[in-house]
DNA sequence: TTCATAAGTCGTCAATTGACGACTTTGCGC
DNA sequence: GCGCAAAGTCGTCAATTGACGACTTATGAA
């Protein structure tokens, strides 16, 4: 931890062997560099927490620290445009209307959404940074991503009723939870895969399968306890 | 964030009122102090993160950063000492034992282990600490927490089998699965309600008793779709 | 009352960290 | 080749932060 001399704080020589930078430190147009400071931005602070620095991520550019402020005014106009384009941005391109379409079994439906939710979504990246800022963010104000995962919980819940037939007569917040049963358990598994590093061997298929099928033979089940 | 003037930096006079810290200022002895400073400390981590300053502890605590040393060496023990005693701890506390009283159906079993896991466990701070924690350990080791809940998910699963009478031919890791499901989705709960702000209406024993019910109703489907 | 000792504070140090003014280097259009 | 704008660096500043030596103060047993 400790430095081995006392006054070599800023001026380490020659920064692109430090971490993984890239050899080859040729100029980049603005618009590439600024590319390039977002993705390892978003690998860095995935990885180490919002509380990473500047300096860590400059060395990971190959670049000087001076350099970043070229491009993001402050650390925290950084962190929002690597959350509004990491975090909002994958989750806006989820085809969240494709468990809506009739003409196919909702076992199939379930099955095929969360497969490309696990991949678009849920990976490594998204799952560590979404984790960091929502324990970060103190005030408890509802935000984007909170209401799309309500509505999509309401649209399971709707379209696996209608598909069995049955009448849904209960409190809104009752549909959510039943909907949070399957939506939950497979976010758990991401989590647990990607923070805990468990559940690495059964194959994501099979695991989501058998989350689908539990919730489906089990739905009948929550309704009658949850109907009022 | 910028303070208001340039060298007043150590001596904010009087830090009894700082924070949510009491007056009152009398002298502790030693134990009392220590357990104190364990419990804020808890607290501070558990809200703002492992980064959570030492001196931000000690306001919270009324007392002077330096005295904070005479009980813990390092800022890094007294990390330890949260985590042996604030995260371990309560999670030792638990009976597992109950899940295997066969006198007792099965529902009743996981409703009430998950009723006090809720309440033992997967409370705010023990989540919050957890998730920080897990998200700061860089090396994948087992640890022994992941232990317990691994040997936790094949109880469950196996209790339930055996009270309906089905033989489990799959792999281990299959069986895991298949406990994860009602283990993560009960996890998963507690972190909307403690990390995301959400699902804060129903019942918590209401929310128990769904998910029990649809992993119970969904249980032989699962076991068809994954035996081997 | 005395005073040894436990409880507690002051002030400071070195390292870290976000931010930035002043400067240098590169390479493209002419 | 020339020049100049874009790309990039150096060195530094102020604030923060973990750590600690030297000191002060309270308290209870004799």
């Amino acid at each position: 931890m400790k430095a081995k001399s006392t006054s070599l704080r800023g001026s380490q020589r020659g920064n692109e062997q430090a971490g993984t930078a890239k050899k080859k430190s040729k100029r980049l147009p603005y618009a590439e560099r600024r590319a390039q400071i977002l993705e390892k931005a978003t690998e860095l602070f995935a990885e180490y927490g919002l509380t990473a620095q500047t300096r860590a991520l400059a060395a990971e550019c190959g670049i000087s620290q001076r350099l970043l402020y070229r491009f993001f005014p402050t650390k925290e106009d950084l962190l929002k445009e690597v959350y509004d384009t990491r975090i909002i941005g994958p989750f806006q391109a989820v085809w969240f209307a494709e468990l809506s379409d009739r003409s196919r079994p909702m076992s199939e439906r379930l099955n095929k959404f969360y497969k490309d939710y696990l991949d678009t979504v849920l990976g490594r990246r998204w799952l560590r940074l979404f984790l960091y800022s929502s324990l970060a963010e103190a005030d408890m104000a509802p935000n984007y991503i909170s209401s799309i995962i309500t509505k999509l919980t309401e649209t399971i819940v709707q379209e696996t009723a209608h598909e069995k037939g049955i009448a849904l007569n209960m409190d809104p917040e009752a549909i959510h939870e039943i909907g949070w049963t399957i939506h939950g358990s497979i976010s758990h598994y991401a989590i647990r895969r990607h923070i805990y590093h468990a559940s690495q061997v059964v194959s994501q298929d099979m695991v989501v399968a058998t989350h689908v099928s539990v919730f489906l033979n089990g739905f009948d089940a929550m309704v009658s306890q949850l109907d009022s």
